[in-house]
DNA sequence: GCTTAATCGAGACGGTACGTCGCGTCTTGCA
DNA sequence: TGCAAGACGCGACGTACCGTCTCGATTAAGC
């Protein structure tokens, strides 16, 4: 299923890219998401800002994929048990928001995604849908365990993991402390449980 | 105790002041807190930009000044029963944070605070002051009546509503609707009665 | 006649209007017309790009007023011979059109305005006005004295100085030679004369 | 003297050669001169950017040989009188440079030979060079006839003549009129005349 | 017939300038 | 001193071309 599809004229630059997400990224963490300007970037990467604009079709865009594209590459756990389940998934989704870069980049995206439908419309699918299918899964297994009945707030749950430490980020500029991620982890799997 | 404090010269107008803060607010409501400038504000205002900076440091005190200073004058709720109790302050919460101009005055707001330290600092210990005081009060009660032992995190209960509607916002451009709010506010209450 | 006529906010200010002419001059004969772009002259005279565009429409305007509006102080001539009269006047203009300024203003200047009809039409009445006021006033004389009858091809010959020595620094990169100048004169003093 | 001098690999197409010229053509009758980019060019020609630039310096060179090579192949005027020989050429000359490819690309071609050293020199023993050749003929005629004597400034003659077409074309836009051409020419013939 | 090498359409690329916008400060004259 | 108006220095925005480059696909002529 090679979606090869050669289009005419010079290919882009994959090298090219990638430097480009690394240089956002690294202004992200140095200056913020406010003080990163296109200009910079472009500066920074060596690049004009075309060669940006040709790909993402601003700020935010570009932000949002030099930061928010790590794939999950854990596996879904399966502890047997789904409060444990639901707190490792809930641990490891803190863990991604409250990352340095991730925390700087938060506030300043979901600011410019409520500012622009379109974007917001395209953005919103892809965020959380890694972490969403994972949920899933663990519910899925639970419920073939016996262990709950009924419908699950999938969506809920997760606005609220990822709403809650960005709000805590937002306000206080720092990552959440791992005491407060337990606590909020065991505040999800309750939510989930407790039905 | 009257700080009338009388200073030399011409005194500030109170209704201009009033009438800077219902342009703010009609801005927020009809184009969005990016598309809202001090330069608009000032034009739809009849005002002279300095006459704004006089009294704001810039668009993120003003714009907050405008939208979350609505006092709760409405009594804390008092049932007897904290689960009742918890539930009637979250729904007010959301309530307050759903509205048209705080919905979508948040995003924005929380991206200028992450990003300006003296202002977060400035702001953090009012914004959700009054909620903390009612939900503390509550939860004393509760205690006195032996319901609870031990502590309770209220702040993370506080940023976990706030955050969670903030980030349903900024991402779906919608208010949340109401029986997303009533899980919200049963989770938190179970969140915190569990103990 | 004073037409004051103070205008309500900050009133601009002449020395940053005279520091930006005079910068624009100094590009225009170190760079030339094309390489003196609109954020160097901003930069040259420590000023904002929109306190240039504030005043000047674009780069045409600000390099005509900055080169062409020195105004003609010296008298008409008035030899009592119709030719020494126009043969002055012709120096004069092919003087102010050679000189090192306007030399590298010209072709550029010329371009922009056949570009835009705008502007076209605001200069033009403008730019050989005071030129042809004085030409005016030598043939009349002359008239009066009987020297000629009929009409005089005033505007013709107007073009006929300004755009042949346009033609020529256009083409040759050089100011006019003396000699070239009197040649050229003479032309139009015939070519008024011999009528 | 065929100088196929045939080179090795695929030959250049002249078909694709004749296109971009037309191209060039048109673009300069629609809209100008300054909006006439290469891009455009090579989009409206169907060729890529490069096909043009192997060929061409840049766009002045591109619109000169699109604009000013159609060859006079008309016969040098002979009417054994100087004066109707000369207002011929004038006639002619006047009638080229104010065709409406022409007017409309010479402000801008001006400019760009004024602000290129390299290209202006490359252009301008070419420019002319046919007018030229024409006018001296004919004064070299006039002259064995015995109708002059000394020399003749025929390169002011021709700058004053292709000049002063620029210079009224370039400030109204409009082609001279034919009496105007009919002055014109009528000067240039007594400017030589009269010697 | 096969190689070789330049040409072709397409479009990516690093730059530079554009003209606009908003910021937060300043400078007027008037109240 | 407050205030409306608006000039000011600054710097980011997103767009348009520039002239060069890199693709894969032709297209002859020379071997």
């Amino acid at each position: 299923m090679d979606t090869a599809q050669a289009s005419p004229g010079r290919p882009r630059n994959q090298r090219t890219h990638q430097a480009i997400l690394r240089a956002t990224t690294k202004l992200i963490e140095e200056v913020g998401y406010a003080a990163t300007s296109i200009n910079a970037v472009a500066a920074r990467a060596g690049v004009g800002k075309d060669t940006i604009y040709r790909r993402w079709s601003g700020k935010a865009e570009l932000v949002y994929e030099a930061v928010f594209t790590t794939v999950d590459t854990a596996p879904v756990p399966d502890t047997g048990r789904m409060e444990a389940d639901i707190a490792a998934l809930s641990q490891a989704l803190i863990a991604e928001f409250g990352a340095p870069a991730a925390a700087a980049a938060l506030p300043g995206l979901l600011a410019d995604f409520a500012a622009d439908p379109a974007l917001r419309r395209r953005v919103r699918p892809v965020l959380l849908a890694s972490a969403k299918a994972r949920l899933a899964e663990v519910v899925d297994r639970a419920r073939s365990r016996g262990e709950i009945i009924g419908s699950v707030p999938v969506d809920l749950v997760l606005d609220m993991l990822a709403g809650t430490v960005f709000f805590h980020v937002g306000l206080l500029g720092e990552p959440p402390t791992p005491a407060m991620a337990e606590e909020l982890a065991r505040m999800a799997t309750i939510g989930i449980g407790a039905r």
